[in-house]
DNA sequence: ACCTGAACACCGTTCAAGT
DNA sequence: ACCTGAACACCGTTCAAGT
């Protein structure tokens, strides 16, 4: 239960940053107005000078995912390339904070650092020639699945010990493979994938291939 | 502000459903023990003889919505249009209730009828020939992917009557037009499509198609 | 088996006031 | 400009008790 130094000066950046730890560290539900404030070892209004409520609050946790976007350089390689290479771009900035990867998807336009992210998507899939309406769609789905995919990934959410987390797999696994072999054969053949992703990096990467891809495939439809 | 009727007779389906039909009218906020309860005439203690906590009640929705899947028939066709025909049906019954659409992606293997949807897509990827371990990753994934594509969808969230939904959308439109050309180029190109999906059904064929054209894609590497 | 009453430990937020 | 104090209207949940 580590807290901020005690009497740091409070503003907008330093209030989202710790935000974002304590989420990081104990889940977004522990993100609360008044236990930053007391680990800030001040009062909850203290809190409303630099945020209207508590969405702007969190406006300031998705901003900072955001900014942890390092894009990398537009080649002369193909589109598709360069896409591939945003995509896990922004998977990068993503995986270390699952707990609040769901923020970003409602954000991303609304945030300077997201709208640099969307730019670039934007530009990538007009160049494969897609059409302004075709291109805003599936840009924000892109964005979207890459969080999916880290909110989908199997297993427990993190937060927890690993004992907690040991234990709740094993329970997952026993679970799953309790079940009807009849009725669920293939849920049955697959249980322990289903209960815990043996291999992240390569999950990863499927996922975001299989997101290329995609776009490829309807582009030629 | 309707309510249902002052003094049916609770049990865990009438608590849920009506649960259900309040997040859709209101949102999933408005969910909530005591609300619930006072819809039903009813102490908010009262819940808890039908569910252990409130996290049982959101099972509760999330099994209906599972429920509300009607599994198309198995064909001869091959694997990837049945695949493709699964997601729409899933897609169908997900639709309606965009509100709570994302209690679903952590509660697929915990409910029966959940279950049966995971079965049969797990099914055909098996189909297609992926290995037990990609079938189990590229399943969750395919679900979840379903769900985000109704919750990125562009717009504001519905649950607002239709003239704050329009100002809403205008509001976007011109915050998106008023940003640098030069900056962001792309965005202010698309950004009607942005703030907002002109056609719905085409924008979720779209997506579906993304996906089964990913999964193929992913096959033959 | 099914529901109530009272109480507890939390939330976000407003408003007036202090320095 | 930046923070406090007191108060309000909410939450979920426990526990003992009623029928």
């Amino acid at each position: 239960m580590k807290r901020a130094p005690a009497r740091e000066r409070l503003s907008r950046d330093v209030l989202a940053a710790s935000a974002l730890a304590l989420a990081d560290r104990e889940g977004l539900e522990a993100v609360t107005i008044r236990r930053l404030a007391q680990d800030h070892a001040v009062t909850p209004m203290a809190l409303y000078w630099h945020f209207k409520d508590k969405d702007e609050l969190l406006d300031g946790i998705a901003e900072r995912l955001f900014a942890g976007v390092v894009l990398p350089d537009i080649t002369d390689r193909p589109w598709d390339t360069d896409l591939h290479a945003v995509l896990e771009a922004f998977l990068s900035a993503m995986r270390p904070h699952p707990a609040t990867v769901g923020l970003v998807v409602t954000r991303v336009l609304q945030s300077d650092a997201g709208l640099v992210v969307a730019e670039r998507v934007l530009g990538l899939l007009r160049a494969a020639g897609f059409s302004t309406e075709q291109t805003a769609e599936i840009a924000g789905y892109l964005l979207s699945s890459v969080v999916t995919l880290i909110s989908a990934e199997p297993g427990p959410e993190p937060a927890l010990d690993s004992a907690a987390r040991d234990a709740a797999i094993r329970g997952k696994k026993a679970t799953l493979h309790a079940l009807s072999p009849e009725r669920f054969p293939n849920v049955v053949a697959s249980a322990d994938a289903l209960a815990y992703c043996a291999n992240e990096d390569s999950y990863f990467n499927r996922g975001v291939d299989l997101l290329v891809q995609g776009v490829r495939g309807i582009r030629s439809t």
